[in-house]
DNA sequence: AATGAATGAGCGTTCATTCAT
DNA sequence: AATGAATGAACGCTCATTCAT
């Protein structure tokens, strides 16, 4: 995340690419490509730089090893996405719809970003202690967003008291997150978003309190 | 010539020598062993020998190559597991008691072995191309008996028509997936089979016809 | 020193050189030509293991680091030079002539491989940190060794008693070791066991006692 | 064209910069701390760099490379001892109090800067090929002067002339040289200066002509 | 069938040096 | 003179795989 300052604008006489700093964007791009389609152990640096049109020491120069760069490119996709999450929810009150528009966003963002899915559904999971450290740092903040959206359905007696909010909310992701990895493996293309509402559908039904007999 | 017999059947995955033979088996559970503790590509073929007692290249006696390891340890834990669900299922009728005794199954077989679990659910995903053929040739057919339950739970009237059976299927996996995964992640100890209710309630309501009112 | 079994023996098959262990002298005397020529440094592992015959990855089956080939090849010049030291000092009494002995030991052994003379004299002090752990482990020996026969002397009254030992032992040390890296560094060749006398005259004239006036 | 005048004096070893400029000297000294420290090779050029307070860059307008600032720094040391070494001979006549006064310049020049001292004893060593030209460069004058001195001793009658005055000045060189690398290497702090006169002691003594019986 | 020494391609990373600004 | 981002060659080391025994 040292980003180095860059020196300033992109100059005319650099041929194609804008000349500076860019660069950190354009390695974390090539990264996110390069270990989609390979791997993140089978995705050699110097292929990275390659694809970023930079030398291979250079990308040493943003980020301080291998595995930062898919750090840093997981870091912000969730970050970004988390963000975005907040911001639309807070358009919508009801529980229901709540879980309803986050799982539109959770699918329209990874579908917007084929490569960024696979890295995300995939190689986020090359080792449990990769997983784990990340999971402790990033996913739980997702995890907590569910949970708080259920807690608050409980508390209004949309929801069902009698289900752990912690159970339910790995339904959720659960479910969500197996769309997504059936969808990446897939070679049929089809929407994804599409899904969004069957999906939410299942599983709100499963959570709410009978509209009662 | 002293050949001495080289026992019947050979799968794709075990070629010249017997996969019955202790030693296969040895190297087996030494795999998930050394994969579990860290990851695939951690998991020097020397120390799986050397936790397995063997030499380095009796492994390629009794498999192809590295993968072709992982890849045999996983789909014997999924033919195993496949055969008994099969099995312990004809016993039960009732769509939803079947989707119940499954997912305790689900969650016993891990539990009882939470390296396997670790492999299954962290190391299997090492490579997009990895897993999408591991998907089309083993894991298509729990989805398929997932499937067969909720279609028959369809033309009983028990499960709702307008749930795709193939997305129905896709959060119920999802779900259980989830649940192992975060059993397999975390620090506490806690049983993942008690976890079972809990979750099938929640998805066998979502899928349910209501009782009508 | 984790010297692999060699396999058994030479066969005939091998062209050249003997098939199987005396790998280890093999990649240590090529450690101690590349180094001499080019520094510890600037000696690629890949040169002396082609030096050596074997392949790069070979070296590391008998030498854990670059760092251990250097130590080795230096604790075994030192560990043969004070075994043989130690022995044929056994046969002299006289500390004068004990010390003749052992500058004439010190300077034959150096030069009868001039290579491994300008490892000792030169690459072995790249670092403070190397040359610091050396001293202690190894070098530290030799110099008990003079400072015992220095005290020796002194108590029988053949040497000074108002000269520190230890001052004394360095002074004498330091003395041999100039005359060997003078001669290391030297493009004429000459005699260096010859310079013995001269040296250890000059310094033990400085110790003794007087014959008194 | 804004030139600042480039001053004078250019040595071999400083290209186009100003040799006097107040930044050569800040990273003269740098470069013998960082190297103190890690080694010569261990030191990267970057860290001289930012100990100076100046660019990367910057470092080459002073110093054709790397080796250079080495050399430089070594350079300067000598030639500064060797000035005032000569300086302070002059106001001493005899011999054996011209080897005397030249010890404690010797002891004291280096106790005076521990980081000079390491750098000398020790990194000016790392590849033969670097000694041997800094040898023939720089030290030879050191001899020279040490020679000449023992050669005025030999003339005057004060020592003897079976010693080769080359031979001695190695033994006196040598001895001091150890005593300093023995002081370097010490966790002990001691005063290397006090022991100038006991190592010039032992090879006066060894040097001189016998008071006669 | 079993061994394990040997191989060598391949990788992540460093760092002296350059050069456009 | 000064900068510092960029370069890319080079290196130490690992490990899947082979093969002579």
């Amino acid at each position: 995340m040292k980003r180095q300052a860059p020196p300033a604008a992109e100059s005319s006489a650099t041929p194609g690419a804008a000349r500076s700093s860019e660069k950190y964007q354009r390695i974390l791009d090539a990264a996110i490509a390069v270990i989609a389609e390979n791997g993140y152990f089978n995705a050699p640096v110097s292929r990275i730089a390659e694809l970023a049109g930079v030398a291979d020491g250079t990308v040493y120069l943003y980020f301080k090893n291998k595995e930062q760069i898919l750090m840093a490119a997981i870091e912000k996709a969730l970050t970004t996405f988390l963000e975005r999450a907040r911001q639309e929810l807070q358009t919508v009150d009801d529980p229901k719809q709540r879980l309803r528009r986050l799982a539109c966003l959770h699918f329209e963002s990874l579908a917007a970003n084929r490569e960024l899915a696979v890295v995300l559904q995939i190689e986020l999971r090359q080792s449990a202690k990769f997983l784990a450290e990340f999971s402790h740092r990033y996913l739980v903040e997702y995890f907590n967003l569910i949970r708080s959206i259920i807690r608050e359905g409980q508390e209004r007696g949309v929801f069902r008291q009698d289900v752990s909010e912690k159970i339910a909310a790995n339904c959720y992701f659960g479910a969500l997150d197996e769309m997504v990895t059936s969808w990446v493996l897939s070679e049929r293309e089809y929407s994804l978003p599409a899904m969004a509402d069957a999906v939410v559908d299942l599983l709100v039904r499963g959570m709410e309190t009978r509209p009662d007999v």
